[in-house]
DNA sequence: GCTGCGTCTGCTCAGATGAGCGAGTATCTT
DNA sequence: AAGATACTCGCTCATCTGAGCAGACGCAGC
């Protein structure tokens, strides 16, 4: 980093700087128009660089935090981390992150899996397109006063977009007793839209925290089951599927009377996105990334931060 | 440009040119480094460049505008081109800058001539050091009025940063007859120091104009010799060496009672560089080039833009 | 479903590039 | 003035890089 350095030598660099950054000329070929050789071209550039007279800026695309999406990518080994900024206005920025992505990586060789869920009803109202794809669901419905019938409907939705094939049904997530929990999933549209989910390559999905208001399930279950669920460990939940702090699936006495997917299933789908953000929430994401439920992300700086102030330092190539 | 881009995409072209334009990895690193092609790479920061991820900035060094002096230089053919931004402020920053570039050009087997010259006094000023080479004298002294003394000590005062022999002498640059002239060049002081002006490799002399107050040479005379001499199709003057619209050295009546080098002699130098600006030698700086008296320039913004109006475009390449 | 078209990917090979070396030269010290 | 030191320059060789090409894939029309 040579400072002094005379107009003669100043001038040159500023020329040779134009030509290879702003005109995209080798150095071989400036090295013959300046009649330099092609190493004092390289020395010229470096010291350009290094001296400040070339700038280079990479300009964070909109909406989208790549640096801290890399770096939560590495620290969890995810397949695709996607983080939009802030944190308060992160619930439309979440699902239209989500949406792009959904849009980018899904195939029409993919089978899309989806959960009733508040945060994969505003993904799937993004999205205006979609291949052609069978669309599974995962998990029965609850439906909330105040907002029933179309909710409910995000499979069928997202599967009217698509134009493929869809296996749905009608039936409430939570029922009182295993019994008729056990009954609902016999029943034949249950039984045969269920069938489908090995099939399922990729799924999207939101995940509760195991706490009140974090998660649909758990608001919706009494006091004394959420705290004997509690006991055993559970931290979180995803389309009917409980799990401790190591991202394991946990039967209790509840998954009995939930009409969804099986832990095992849910784990052995390939790429499962999982939609999530806010400060309550980061136990239970933490716990299905680690625990290998969940292979892709897509949250809010602040939601990433947090977590990556728990999670291993990224490595360091 | 492909406009559309999914999040996944989007944050590894940001990741790419992260890596690329900061870190300084080569395409290869990165590709292994993201278990990508080496082809993937390169596309990807294709694309950051041509959508403006990646922002390249050529920041003109202070107190020079490059492109300006590069312009200059290619139209005219010279070998140095400097130019100073502005018109107003002109006269420190381009003796700055005629110092930097002495500074820079001259080698310990140089020979320096400088004439006597308020901008050449004002380049000495700003010399705080120079190698250890020979000065010489290139002309006699003109002692304005209030500014005896020092000013017509340039050479002295060079030859002391230098360090090196000097060669200089004391007689006024125009006398009043050929004959006084005749005696002063014959006289062993100033024969002595003229006898080294071929040894002289570079030189840093100012252009004068040969109109009222453009010249210090032009405004000696009386009225009667400066027609004269005009009508002999004189335009500028350099140190005592006055020259027409076509750069050639004119012999007139005048040149008899100048004390100074020949136009042969200055012709000979390999390597004269001006230092000159001002609407008004426009002129007379244009023939100084294009005969060949000057090989270097430094000089304003201003100047130059009216150079380069009436030069030839520069070549393309 | 089959076929043509446009796009994306990775390959080859020639040319461009970077790291390190040694010679020549300026600067500093004694 | 002479030697020591630091610097710049251009070279070699191994590696990197770009242009163009061929195959694979997805998409639209019959």
């Amino acid at each position: 980093m040579n400072e002094r350095r005379g107009p003669t030598e100043t001038v040159l660099m500023d020329a040779v700087a134009r030509r290879h950054y702003l005109r995209g000329e080798s150095k071989v070929e400036i090295a013959g128009a300046l009649g330099i050789s092609r190493f004092k071209v390289a020395r010229l550039l470096d010291d350009a660089l290094a001296c400040g007279v070339v700038r280079i800026d990479i300009l964070s695309p909109p909406g989208l935090d790549a640096e801290l999406s890399e770096r939560l990518r590495r620290a969890y080994g995810l397949r695709y981390a996607i983080v939009v900024p802030g944190e308060a206005e992160g619930r439309s920025a979440v699902a239209q992150a989500a949406a792009d992505l959904l849009l980018e990586v899904l195939t029409p060789a993919d089978v899309l899996g989806l959960p009733w869920s508040r945060s994969v009803s505003d993904v799937v109202n993004r999205l205006t397109t979609l291949p052609a794809i069978p669309v599974v669901q995962l998990c029965g419905g609850l439906v909330l006063a105040g907002e029933e019938g179309s909710s409910s409907d995000v499979v069928r939705r997202a599967a009217r977009i698509a134009g493929g094939p869809n296996h749905v049904f009608y039936a409430p997530l939570i029922l009182d007793d295993a019994e008729s929990a056990g009954a609902l999933r016999r029943l034949a549209s249950v039984r045969d839209a269920l069938a489908h989910v090995p099939t399922v390559t990729v799924a999207i999905m939101g995940v509760g925290a195991w706490v009140p208001g974090g998660s649909t399930v758990c608001d919706a279950v009494s006091d004394r089951t959420r705290a004997e669920v509690a006991s055993t460990g559970v931290v979180g939940e995803m389309g009917g599927v409980l799990f401790d702090a190591g991202g394991r699936p946990v039967d209790s006495e509840l998954s009995a009377r939930i009409v969804a997917i099986t832990g095992a299933q849910l784990r052995a789908i390939p790429n499962v996105i999982a939609v999530a953000h806010g400060a309550a929430k980061v136990t239970a994401i933490d716990a299905a990334v680690r625990g290998g439920l969940v292979h892709s992300l897509v949250t809010t700086a602040a939601t990433a931060t947090a977590l990556l102030a728990g999670a291993p330092l990224p490595s360091t190539n």
